[in-house]
DNA sequence: ACCACCTTGTGATTGTTTTCACAATCCATT
DNA sequence: AATGGATTGTGAAAACAATCACAAGGTGGT
């Protein structure tokens, strides 16, 4: 799968990309220089032939025969999903769940810069969280332009969470990861993506009903 | 699908009961008794036919001409989801994720209460985090039982979650939410669910590249 | 009691993702 | 340069999930 034009790429491939990064990351650590998916895979509970027919979405990456170049695969990696571009995130909402994210190491750690966290809380503005500096909402346009930030991080109550969202728009902010437990109205052009905390524990505790109850 | 035996419930149909439980909570706030899955999916951004396979796993809720009555199907998701049972939920890690958590304020809404914090910082250890205190997890497998306790969530380093994870199994725990970037190895019997924050925002990231390159 | 209308519940269909299985091909050794 | 052993890349098959489309069954009006 060489060449493409618009090939559709599975959802679930992409989420797996993070994981793969991840153990190619410990290999390279450990000085490894090729890996074969058979090994990769067991350490992630996958099958081989997945993690093979998901890289091949992106291109020959392999070397029949022998594996993965542990650091060219990589780098490739890194370029597929955007770890090349050091985006700069902005968080909207300073409140516990805003500031944890902000100092969340695994961002840095994935080429991800938070830059600037925002409220309205008159009492925050100023204030440092971390090696961020919070700022007043009305500044966010000025600073995106200033900072040079792509992603917008909501982290704020549901019932304002549209409103917010027009003023990130407006800002001209392109992709949104967003906590609010409700449904955003955005434009076509705006990557949306909803991150729902109250999901995965739900989840837990049905499956635990369902156990339990057999 | 009254009867079953063991129907297999597909992942994704779990994943968007939290979804209608919102929808009917706001419908019932409002006083609306009677709702059509026509009106409810349309909230969602979703097929009227997905709404109602996704219930008909569960069994018949609704009423033919009429659409389905709020409180009722409320009563009926509760149930599923094991929100009627008020499960307790253990914090394993202090840190600024795990107090972020702590205080959020959807695990109350949907029956879920978030009953005590564990660390190994001895500095931490007494302190109250708005209402729950923090332990030292050599009391875990103590407070577990006084407590009452059946989920353990990991806001832990990835590089001890295995380990702690083993000392959650000992203590009893039936179910884990794991936060940690890494593959933790668990019985059969235990439920385990990952949350891994980073495949979100690099998910956008990937999407911005894409959309950017193309 | 009948009719017109509405909405559910669900087989059948379509679409998507995973798994299978093997030809293609690379490396190492002689 | 030929052979044996290993591992990729990928069509084809299987499994899984979403959508369609309509019979079944309910409501309200006359």
């Amino acid at each position: 799968m060489l060449s493409d034009g618009m090939v559709v790429i599975p959802q679930a491939t992409i989420s797996r990309l993070p994981l793969y990064f991840r153990v190619l990351n410990e290999y390279n650590h450990l000085g490894i220089s090729v890996i074969s998916s058979e090994e990769m895979a067991g350490n992630l509970g996958i099958t081989s032939s997945q993690l093979r027919k998901d890289l091949s979405y992106f291109g020959d990456f392999g070397i029949r025969g022998t594996g993965y170049d542990v650091s060219d695969l990589l780098k490739q990696i890194k370029e597929i999903l955007g770890m090349d571009k050091n985006r700069r995130i902005a968080i909207i909402g300073a409140g516990k769940l805003g500031t944890a994210l902000a100092g969340y190491p695994g961002f840095k750690m994935h080429g991800l810069e938070v830059t600037a966290l925002f409220d309205i809380d008159e009492a925050k503005i100023g204030q440092q969280e971390g090696k961020v500096e919070i700022f007043h909402l009305s500044e966010l346009s000025n600073k995106k332009r200033e900072l040079g930030m792509e992603i917008a991080v909501l982290t704020i109550p549901a019932s304002v969470a549209q409103q917010v969202t027009e003023l990130v728009i407006k800002a001209g902010f392109k992709a949104i990861w967003n906590f609010a437990p409700v449904r955003l109205e955005v434009p076509e052009h705006i990557i949306l993506q909803n991150e729902d905390l109250v999901v995965g524990i739900l989840t837990l505790s049905h499956h635990l009903s369902r156990k339990l109850g057999s």
